[in-house]
DNA sequence: CGTGCGTGTTACTAGCGGTAACCCTAGTTT
DNA sequence: AAACTAGGGTTACCGCTAGTAACACGCACG
């Protein structure tokens, strides 16, 4: 019971769990976000109960889960924001690097977006999305403090960047599945087509027909 | 067998289906976006296999009850699209129209966006995303069209309007979902916020430090 | 009369997340 | 040496879900 032996037990159960989150990688590369933790607890060579024993519970597993592919991207991500670069080009990067992350794993990409929310809590009132989507949360307000740190925006500011860092994530994740989905053009055009979008010529582009336009 | 009767028969079960709808919505309402069949079933005094022959499907039940709300939201979007003003007015006011949707009706909106999704296909390959969400999509189709339709883009304009209708849903979306959990601002400033967005304020912004910024 | 056909039920399957109870081995205590 | 305890692991279960097969009533048609 003396701290050695403590440690030791720390260590057994850390390796293990390390190899629990891989083999649960595994599994969510190869079944998708429904993976269940019965073929998790099969690929890891074990039974359930451990499995639970481990991370509690399935959404306590889900986020051990998504906290290491979380701490990757936005690692990526950050050293897109940092790049010694123009803006829009920073901006391009930015996108390019997520959508390159979603490409290359899109089961995983899957996983972390749609979390299959097994709970029966009443979930009564207004808490509309509160522990759903954990990562599109993280880095709204990850490129929202960016935004807020570097742009001077005037008063008002901070709110403000709060919801650019959203809504900017929110475009590149929705044009982004939807890209995954249909493939229309190649990634570098849609990076493109997206800074376009932020850089305003949306407000810019003329009228098509005599009327206002849209 | 003849075309009265069949009529009669068709009337009948399409009073039915509507039931069954209203049923669903009001389970819908109050328990979220997790309603279960037996629920609704109970909900409509009736009992699940009679559900299934209906709507086949848990999706089926989903796509029939999606698509009335979402037809009346888009009819709501559209009016807001097509309303005699500027350009920048009327983005304002399609946004504002969808917040007031989703803040009018979060369970419902939950409902719409985050389907259960209890599929147990292999999902091989590649097709992230493509069952996921219709409401998102549709609206980005939507939105893309009437893009395409009104502003003057140039070359690619098709696919670039696409990407733009399908990432300023997104945008539109993830801020609405923040907005809706944390409620830091009101409805008319976070409409400014994104209008600003969209009209180029990210780009012309001006560095807070000394270097080249965001 | 009986033969379909539509409408509804009960009772079930298969699989999920999650857990209680047990089991077995290794090390410590007396 | 004998007993006793602490984890790691398993089996067998609970309650729930989506979805279905099989059976039962009512009502028109020949």
């Amino acid at each position: 019971m003396d701290t050695t032996q403590r440690t030791d037990q720390q260590r057994s159960a850390d390796r293990r769990r390390r190899e629990l989150l891989e083999a649960a990688d595994r599994v969510v590369l190869r079944d998708g976000p429904q993976a269940s933790m019965n073929a998790i607890a099969a690929e890891a060579g074990i039974t359930k109960p451990i499995l639970y024993r481990h991370f509690g519970d399935k959404s306590g597993l889900y986020a051990a889960l998504a906290k290491r592919h979380t701490d990757a991207l936005l690692a990526s991500l950050r050293a897109a924001l940092d790049a010694p670069a123009d803006r829009r080009e920073r901006v391009e990067s930015t996108l390019d690097t997520y959508l390159a992350a979603i490409e290359a794993r899109p089961q995983v990409y899957r996983f972390l977006m749609h979390p299959t929310e097994g709970s029966q809590s009443a979930d009564q009132g207004f808490d509309v999305g509160k522990h759903s989507m954990p990562l599109l949360r993280t880095m709204g307000e990850e490129l929202a403090t960016v935004i807020e740190e570097r742009l001077d925006l005037g008063p008002g500011s901070q709110q403000l960047a709060r919801v650019w860092g959203h809504g900017i994530v929110g475009m590149m994740h929705a044009a982004g599945d939807w890209w995954l989905g249909e493939r229309p053009c190649s990634r570098a055009e849609l990076v493109r087509s997206l800074a376009d979008l932020l850089w305003g010529r949306l407000a810019a582009a003329g009228d098509k027909m005599g009327g206002p336009g849209f």
